[in-house]
DNA sequence: TAGATACGTTGAACGAT
DNA sequence: TCGTTCAACGTAT
């Protein structure tokens, strides 16, 4: 049988007959598995008798299953996709239920075979364009990890709407490719350093040479920076106006693109997946200052652009490039391409995203999809039970179930603190009660309570089986020194609980997010008392942490002592759970970090403790270092002003050094211009300047100044406080407003700390000015 | 082409004076 | 003018 790995699925209403189609690379090279026979189907109530006539109505079948509220159903099949959802419609409208006639065919043939993206097949097959295709395989679960080819591509344009070219960069499997199209005087036909120049007289001889050579070079993945939205898009605009069809995939079908709203840009294409950089760094849990390609690059590569210059400077030179320089031009295109490649290399973003279709079954465009990946492994090991699930709800949403608990925090500054956690704690509260949308209808049988009161069957259940197997291959990955794959199931075991709690989820219940909250409320709050117990002062928590303060002689091991302290409450805590509740605890408390010295804020409104905010001096019995959470030294919205001036404060805090005089000087130098670099606010816009209505904050108003044109698809503006209010950075902004940043970036920080030593932030600057006087 | 809740801070908006 | 409410954003877990 070949071995191969899925990268696109599809279907196909051909001539009334329904077609799935699946695209792959083995090592044979790319495939497609056509399935026909395969009816889509969805399910009824069997007590439903008076059905409309439904078109393309195949067969009503008895089938031994049972809906989630125990009504026993039918299935309905039908020749094509069409006929399902019109029918799904037109019963929906004579108010008879569907159950799961919102399942997708290509993902339902996946799940209820449970194919994760690796496959084996076997059959005839025929070449087309390049393609084995194979008409109904056997096809059965693999294990195979595919060689893929990656294409980074990137054009440059004009500021009207001319194309200048398209560089491409290929690595992988078949090999290194680069070259840059570009159109130009054939005569002037150049050759540059690295890579080909090659010049074509139209923009339409150009977009026919890349199109031939992308179908030579054969990529399986297409990669690059806002890909979709900006160059397949301004391609497909192109490619229309002069009469060539779109199709970067392998198949027949038109390369399509979609902006959802909110959602970003999707880009359908058989065969080839596309990965736009921006997004996936975000779903894969990266974060930067901002999502420039030049940012990234710097980021993770320390290497940049070659004009780095924003906003029309930098369209201007390339325009000028492209009048006097071409070669110049196609080495900057090419860079773009090549800084793309090596931030996806470093990241593995592109083995990350396989394994984690290897782990939830999802194919790669669709891996970020929690609630689909929910349905991919539970729906057809529910199905084996006999029951069918409901369709995802419209809209029905009770009140939300509460969240973690939080400690009211023991305010002011404390030595040797020790950072206690729990191990994925939800996932474990998910084994140790059973909780799932099985375990909670068959709640009758061998019925098992959650510390709160609420039911869950002890040995009908789904999901903890599968977590078990998850931990087990992510200590197993971790042993075989493969991040990507640990990282990908603890991706995966930690949406679990989000997904139950959401109402986009078929299978949301509130008592399902209720029970594993309401129980990580009672086990923290169980290792809270259980410390203190023991004699020690925890003094905050945050869901599943504690932070415990050492005593007596303990901070001179302080590891030992933390680790000791995990293991006494991991033991306490099982003999608990299973007097309470007779069940085996799963619940695994670690140590996680040792703190010389801690600061805990009080609320700048009421003075009680704040919650999720903490400066500390940690040590790993090597480096001392400050580490913040919460406060303005780790907030993307503060100035550079505030982050420095807290990093200096927390570093004289604790190390017992007089602060009175930093804070002074720092206020002299702000008004003195020495920080003039430092004042820029940066903020996201949520959605068009010009849509704030119920409220204009400042970041707005800075926005509305912009031209109108650049306010459009703006997501984040940079502005300073002037005399005049804010102000974009990009606008002049010389007459800076030194009070605002005094009182509102200093002031504020200063006064968390000076309450402390008993002093006033006015005092110490007011004392400045007598001095003055 | 939708994983969750808890929380702090700022400044605009609003209503009472 | 003053006190209160609330939109908006970003963060912790």
């Amino acid at each position: 049988m070949q071995k191969g790995f899925l990268l696109t699925g599809h279907f196909e209403d051909y001539k009334g007959e329904h077609i799935l189609r699946f695209f792959g690379k083995s090592d044979a090279g790319p495939f497609c598995l056509e399935f026909t026979g395969q009816y889509p189907v969805f399910f009824i109530a069997s007590e439903e008798s008076n059905l409309p006539n439904l078109r393309g109505l195949r067969e009503r079948k008895k089938v031994n299953l049972k809906s989630m509220a125990g009504l026993e159903v039918d299935a309905l099949y039908f020749s094509t996709n069409r006929d399902l959802r019109e029918a799904k419609d037109t019963l929906a409208d004579r108010g008879i239920r569907t159950y799961e006639s919102d399942v997708r065919a290509p993902e339902r043939f996946l799940m209820e075979r449970f194919i994760n993206g690796s496959v084996e097949f076997e059959g005839e097959f025929k070449s087309k364009n390049n393609v084995q295709t194979y008409r109904n395989p056997k096809i059965r679960p693999a294990t195979y990890t595919p060689k893929l080819d990656i294409i980074s591509v990137d054009i440059e344009t004009s500021m009207k709407n001319d194309l200048f070219s398209i560089g491409y960069h290929q690595y992988g499997a078949s090999g290194e490719f680069k070259k840059v199209f570009m159109v130009g005087d054939l005569r002037e036909s150049e050759h540059i350093e690295e890579c080909d120049l090659e010049l074509y007289p139209t923009e339409k001889d150009l977009l026919m040479a890349f199109d031939n050579e992308l179908k030579t070079l054969d990529p399986d993945i297409i990669i690059g920076w806002h890909v979709i939205g900006f160059d397949m898009s301004f391609l497909e605009r192109k490619y229309t106006q002069y009469g060539l069809e779109f199709n970067w995939g392998r198949g027949k079908s038109k390369t399509r693109i979609t902006e959802r709203k909110g959602a970003g840009w999707f880009a359908r294409l058989e065969g080839r997946v596309v990965i736009d950089g921006p997004p996936s760094l975000r779903s894969n849990f990266y974060s930067f200052e901002n999502f420039k390609l030049d940012t990234v690059a710097n980021a993770l590569l320390g290497d940049g652009k070659d004009i780095t210059d924003t906003g029309g400077n930098k369209v201007e030179e390339i325009e000028r490039r492209f009048r006097e320089d071409k070669k110049a031009l196609a080495k900057y295109n090419l860079l773009d391409c090549t800084l793309v490649n090596r931030i996806f290399q470093k990241t593995g973003l592109i083995e990350m995203i396989v394994k984690r279709t290897i782990i939830c079954g999802l194919l790669m465009d669709r891996v970020g999809v929690s609630t689909a990946a929910f349905d991919h492994f539970f729906l057809p090991r529910l199905h084996r039970k006999g029951i069918v699930a409901n369709n995802i709800p419209e809209l029905v949403r009770d009140a939300g179930a509460a969240g973690g608990f939080v400690m009211e925090p023991e305010v002011g500054v404390h030595d040797h603190v020790v950072v206690l956690d729990f191990m994925s704690l939800y996932p474990s509260i998910i084994k140790t009660f059973k909780i799932d949308p099985y375990s909670r209808i068959k709640n009758d049988i061998e019925t098992g309570a959650t510390p709160s009161g609420l039911s869950f069957s002890r040995t009908e259940h789904i999901l903890p089986d599968f977590i078990v197997e998850l931990m087990e291959l992510r200590a197993q990955a971790k042993r075989e020194k493969d991040p990507y794959l640990s990282q990908a199931i603890k991706i995966l075991m930690n949406s679990f609980y989000g997904v139950m709690g959401s109402t986009g989820c078929r299978f949301y219940h509130a008592d399902l997010p209720t029970a594993i909250t309401e129980s990580g409320q009672w086990v923290l709050k169980t290792a809270i008392t259980f410390f203190e117990s023991e004699g020690y002062k925890v003094i905050y928590g945050d869901t599943d942490s504690v932070f415990v303060k050492l005593k007596g002689t303990d901070h001179t091991q302080p590891f030992d002592r933390g680790e000791k302290l995990a293991a006494m409450l991991t033991e306490y805590l099982s003999q608990k759970i299973e007097t309470m509740f007779e069940a085996k605890s799963e619940l695994v408390m670690e140590f996680e970090k040792y703190y010389k010295k801690f600061f805990l804020p009080a609320s700048r409104g009421t003075g009680e403790g704040a919650k999720k905010k903490y400066v500390g001096l940690i040590f790993d019995g090597d480096v001392e270092k400050l580490q913040f959470a919460g406060m303005e030294y780790v907030r993307s919205d503060s100035t550079k002003l505030a982050k420095t001036f807290q990093f200096g404060l927390y570093e004289k805090l604790f190390s017992n050094e007089e602060m009175e005089d930093y804070i002074r000087e720092f206020v002299e130098e702000l008004k003195s211009g020495a920080f003039d670099k430092m004042l820029e606010y940066s903020k996201r816009l949520t959605k068009a300047p010009d849509e704030y209505i119920k409220s204009i904050p400042p970041h707005v108003k800075a926005a509305l100044q912009l031209p109108k044109e650049d306010q459009k698809n703006l997501r984040r503006i940079s502005y300073i406080i002037t005399r005049r209010g804010p102000v974009p950075i990009e606008l002049d902004h010389s007459d800076i407003d030194y009070q605002h940043y005094i009182d509102k970036q200093i002031r504020p920080l200063a006064e968390d700390v000076l309450w402390l030593k008993e002093k006033s932030f006015d005092d110490i600057i007011t004392g400045d000015q007598l001095k003055l006087f």
